[in-house]
DNA sequence: ATAAGCTCCGTACCTTGGTACATAGTCAAG
DNA sequence: CTTGACTATGTACCAAGGTACGGAGCTTAT
């Protein structure tokens, strides 16, 4: 099969042509090659990384913090502990996201308890999660 | 104490008075009482209704998801099976997001010890993370 | 070899979620 | 009883993250 087109990757990818050109122009997808006319052909896994990109985006980071992450690397040559530090960093981040969230679904659980339990606390039970 | 107005509540939540307004407007918190010449007196729990709606924020909800989260709660006069539906609904995004996490943590953990090990995997390693 | 359907580049426009005036009225400390 | 800090309403503006043209040049199936 031959390499993607932008409206193949696009497409496969599950966003518009011009959400390709715009993540290309941020940065967040490496300059592809341009055949004779210009045009531009995909290796494969820019799909992946167009998939990343989205769901992080849905986990609340933002294109900057995206292409950070997406910039992490062992670096072959020469020492990688400014790598390792960064990584410790979004390591952090996420797991503070995670606390986050844990909270919000066992307020939610109480809520479907009290549900079932036809209780009668009239409060708004998920503003206690995020103290 | 007398109940604080909107720069009180603003400054403890941590945002600009505008940004109080603006969550009136949108229906996010409820509208306060208004003393003689019409100015806002609020209940002491919209600081910590303010700081949800921020923290939610940053885990990737819209202000149209935060007010559905906002509104869920055990309704005393009638059947609950609306409500519990939907914070069902919600318990599952929330463990997607949960779970896509858990994934992005795996890989910076592995490129971490990459790091350590100076391994010679020069690939992105985070991109698997959210296949 | 020609029409339908890509793709190119550039610029303009849109939505979300605020942020910043401008103008006017209010409150409280000296 | 005034002066400085707050507040009100309304409108305009802003940044992020896309989305949608317009006018042109490819390409491919018929």
């Amino acid at each position: 099969m031959t390499r993607p087109t932008i409206g193949q990757v696009a497409k496969r990818a599950g966003v518009g042509v011009e959400t390709v050109r715009f993540y290309e122009r941020r940065g967040l997808i490496e300059q592809p090659i341009k055949r004779n006319a210009g045009y531009r052909v995909y290796p494969e896994n820019v799909v992946h990384r167009i998939r990343f990109i989205r769901h992080a985006k849905d986990l609340g980071f933002t294109l900057n913090e995206i292409g950070e992450l997406l910039s992490l690397r062992p670096d072959p040559h020469g020492s990688c502990d400014a790598v390792k530090e960064r990584a410790e960093a979004k390591v952090a981040d996420i797991e503070e996201k995670i606390g986050s969230l844990t909270r919000m679904q066992h307020s939610l659980g109480r809520l479907i308890d009290a549900c079932e339990s036809r209780s009668e606390t009239a409060e708004c039970p998920i503003l206690e999660a995020l103290e």
